[in-house]
DNA sequence: AGCACGCCGACT
DNA sequence: GTCGGCGTGCTC
């Protein structure tokens, strides 16, 4: 038998199938989805089985060396729906096969300098290798590469290739009885008087079934290990390694929850979902729930029907270690059902949910972005969470987006697949309007609590009245007044385009990084100036370096600026501030949090991490302290970001029984997604931006696919951009656009110059074979040439 | 990608 | 002659 194997070699000439012949032994055991190691060329790599078939066109086939799993990895559906992924975003086959395991997966070869057949004596790195081998590196550490070829050439050394996994499952040695009751109790009894430990632990055997873990047998019955060990070397008890899973929520306990009864709104907005379970029928739908409306409620209970119903569930969340709110909800519901896959997990934590969900331990699993790819076999449904975020965009190969693929899934299942947001994306909107998508609106708050008042202060007009804080005089009145109150506030600063660069004031000059065309950042902790880009960091300067001024200093406002500005003009307030410097540490996030939520802390003063999900009854109060900081942005949805990220921010005011305020500061309060955002009007923003989208021929009324050219020359960047450009713009009609050559908005990153090509279209059948042509065409270029080539069919950083 | 092979200039 | 640089092509 012949397997078609999927390599572990990312690259455009490698990117396809390879026959194997298939050892006799494990004929009967080999499946499409498992890992593989396979010899390929000189050496061994890992690779991914997609068929077995009988008979191949090559004449000699080379055998797989290991097998790596016991049970596929990858089901049919999910190995079908890796070469879809492959089509759809231009990546290689491997990375949508990877892409879908836990990274802990991914193979490691290692590369180890052994003795071969005929052993030189003589030779120096004899006694240094002897039976165990010496790690190539190392070899080379010490002996040249001449060396080691000439060696390899005369048989004295060959090199040995490893393939192993990234992390392994953790085990423990656990003890049981090796023979049954009766011959225990004869052992025992042969035992008389003497090794009365012993015999207790025998007694325990007797009386209980099952293996217990060494420390729990030793501190059960006080005893040590070398007791319990004699009696394994005596084959009365035995020792096994089992597997262990590491528990992320361990030690915690989750109040279980009942289903909350529904309001008459909320029943009629999951009925439309009950019916497609029902129905057993794919659909997808987009709640458009304001903040507050029970949209969780509404995802528990349908997930409650499909798990009657003997099926999975997929729950997707933005980034969900910043809302452990969530995590908690799902655990209390559906208790020990429930798999959480997120970024805060180390690799060996996500590796064993991955496990759980894989051995069908749990049905429900919740999670970030690659949660879509959970390799459930019977999926009831797939829930998207705050539909908007674009964080379910992967920003690397394969650049896919998880509504695609859930809805893929979903089609597959025929089961639903549910988008959730207050405020949903203009493509979901659209869909959904023109029937698309079932849309489903929940207008109203569930305890019919009126949406926050906002009002907008105008920054200029502070300026103007001599104001040059970074508070106006209404956010600090009502700050002022919170404190008295005892009510707690939420102040976000939304740092985006407001980063800390530093400029002189006599002559302004701004420092850049030599590397990047990019203002520098300063950071207060150590007085360096940092690039975002490339980690380049320098001392800030005494002076001018073109002017050799001394007054230069730094600008902007940073959560640490802000902090100490408040604590200034507000020094009995107490503050907690989650950014990424304080929030860097395992576990510190929810920390601060709970510090917040316990009242230890009457302000909370974050960045984009605290605009969603929280919900805390105290909070009376929202200041956003640059609302318009993003609606500069070389992006075409800068407005529906503000827009959203305001509506989500002023969300987190009054949600319980106090009624909430919200302040909102720019120096652009007249923009639409401002005045909207303020009027909790989604659907005057939606019709006002869809005009901008359709005059400029952006998202939904056309796709968009975008090349990104990076080479370390200028000349050729350009060129290379510029042949793209006319090659696309000979190859699609006229109804589509093509623009550039362009510079990308940062133009140039860690000494990459980089170039862009965007295109606009409706409809372009073949525009995925005319891209693929030219991966093809700079392949070579690529790979030597020190080109960069991205191809995203679906942008969303246009950066 | 990673590695071998082969062709060419430099040097014992 | 031989070493090592890099361009080229292959991996079932």
């Amino acid at each position: 038998m012949i397997a078609k194997v999927i390599v572990d070699v990312p690259a455009n000439q490698t990117d396809r199938l390879f026959d194997y012949a298939i050892p006799k032994e494990w004929e009967e055991m080999i499946e499409p989805g498992m890992r593989v190691v396979v010899p390929f060329g000189p050496r061994k790599i890992q690779g991914f089985v997609i068929s077995v078939v009988s008979e191949s066109e090559h004449a000699k086939l080379k055998e797989i060396s290991e097998v790596k799993d016991v049970t596929p990895v990858l089901t049919r559906e999910l190995l079908d729906l890796g070469f879809w992924l492959t089509e759809k975003t231009l990546c290689y086959a491997v990375s949508a096969l990877q892409v879908m395991l836990p990274a802990a997966m991914k193979a490691n070869v290692t590369k180890t300098v052994v003795l071969g057949n005929k052993v030189n004596h003589e030779a120096a790195w004899v006694r240094m290798i002897e039976n165990s081998g010496l790690k190539w590196d190392e070899f080379l550490s010490h002996f040249s590469h001449k060396e080691l070829n000439r060696a390899i050439k005369n048989d004295e050394l060959e090199v040995r290739y490893d393939v192993k996994e990234k992390t392994a499952p953790k085990t423990i040695l656990s003890i049981s009885a090796a023979l049954t009751k009766d011959e225990l109790r004869n052992e025992k009894e042969k035992m008389g008087n003497r090794a009365m430990k012993q015999q207790d632990i025998i007694s325990f055997f007797l009386d209980n079934d099952g293996a217990i873990s060494y420390k729990e047998l030793m501190d059960v019955l006080d005893t040590t290990r070398s007791t319990i060990k004699s009696l394994v070397s005596k084959a009365i008890l035995k020792e096994e390694e089992v597997e262990l899973y590491r528990d992320p929520y361990k030690g915690r306990s989750f109040k279980p929850s009942e289903a909350m009864e529904l309001t008459d709104l909320q029943k009629n907005a999951i009925s439309p979902i009950l019916e497609s379970l029902e129905n057993r029928q794919h659909g997808t739908f987009l709640i458009h729930g304001v903040t507050g409306s029970g949209k969780t409620e509404i995802y528990l209970q349908s997930i409650h029907r499909v798990l009657e119903q003997g099926k999975e569930a997929i729950v997707l969340v933005p980034e969900i270690s910043l809302t452990p709110q969530m995590v908690t909800r799902f655990k209390s519901r559906f208790g020990s059902e429930v798999a959480v896959l997120h970024s805060g997990l180390s690799r060996g934590e996500k590796y064993d949910e991955w496990r759980k969900i894989h051995r069908k331990e749990v049905k429900v699993v919740v999670g970030a972005r690659s949660a879509v790819f959970a390799p459930f076999t019977n999926l009831g449904i797939i829930i998207i969470d705050e539909e908007h975020e674009s964080s379910y965009k992967q920003e690397e190969n394969p650049r896919y987006h998880a509504r695609d693929v859930a809805i893929k899934r979903g089609e597959h299942y025929q089961c639903p697949v549910v988008l959730g947001s207050a405020t949903p994306s203009l493509e979901s909107y659209a869909r959904a309007s023109k029937g698309v998508y079932t849309l489903i609106e929940l207008l109203e708050r569930v305890n019919k609590q009126a949406m926050p008042e906002v009002s907008i202060v105008d920054m200029r007009e502070e300026l103007r009245s001599g104001n040059r804080s970074m508070f106006s005089n209404e956010l600090y009145d009502k700050l002022k007044v919170r404190l008295e109150k005892k009510e707690q506030t939420v102040l976000f600063l939304n740092r985006r385009g407001y980063s800390t660069f530093v400029m002189c004031r006599d002559c302004g000059f701004v420092v850049e990084c030599p590397h990047c065309d990019i203002s520098l950042t300063y950071h207060k902790m150590n007085g360096t100036m940092r690039c975002h880009y490339c980690g380049h960091e320098e001392r800030f300067p005494s002076q001018c370096p073109e002017c050799e001024s001394e007054h230069i200093r730094f600008f902007g406002t940073g959560t640490q600026r802000v902090e100490e500005e408040l604590t200034k003009i507000l020094p009995e307030a107490r503050v907690v501030r989650m950014d990424v410097d304080t929030t860097r540490r395992k576990g510190s996030h929810e920390k601060l949090l709970n510090q917040f939520g316990e009242g230890k802390a009457d302000i909370l003063l974050g960045t984009q991490m605290i605009a969603k999900g929280l919900d805390f009854p105290n909070v009376t109060l929202v200041g956003v302290l640059a609302g318009d900081a993003m609606l500069h942005l070389p992006d075409f949805r800068a407005s529906e970001k503000t827009f959203q990220l305001l509506t989500q921010v002023s969300g987190r005011a009054g949600r319980h029984i106090l009624p909430g305020e919200v302040i909102v500061q720019s120096y652009t309060p007249e923009h639409y997604s401002i005045e909207m955002a303020a009027d909790h009007d989604f659907q005057s923003f939606y019709k006002r931006e869809m005009v901008t989208r359709k005059q400029f021929g952006y998202p939904p009324f056309y796709f968009l696919a975008m090349v990104n050219v990076s080479h370390e020359e200028l000349t050729k960047t350009v060129d290379v951009t510029e042949k793209i450009t006319s090659f696309l713009k000979s190859k699609l009609s006229n109804a589509s656009v093509v623009l550039g050559p362009v510079a990308s908005p940062i133009p140039r990153i860690k000494d990459r110059y980089r170039y862009q090509c965007m295109i606009k279209y409706k409809t372009e059948p073949n525009l995925n074979d005319h891209l693929k042509e030219i991966q093809k065409h700079y392949s070579k270029d690529i790979s030597r040439g020190g080109l960069q080539l991205t191809i995203d069919t679906q942008p969303y950083m246009m950066m």
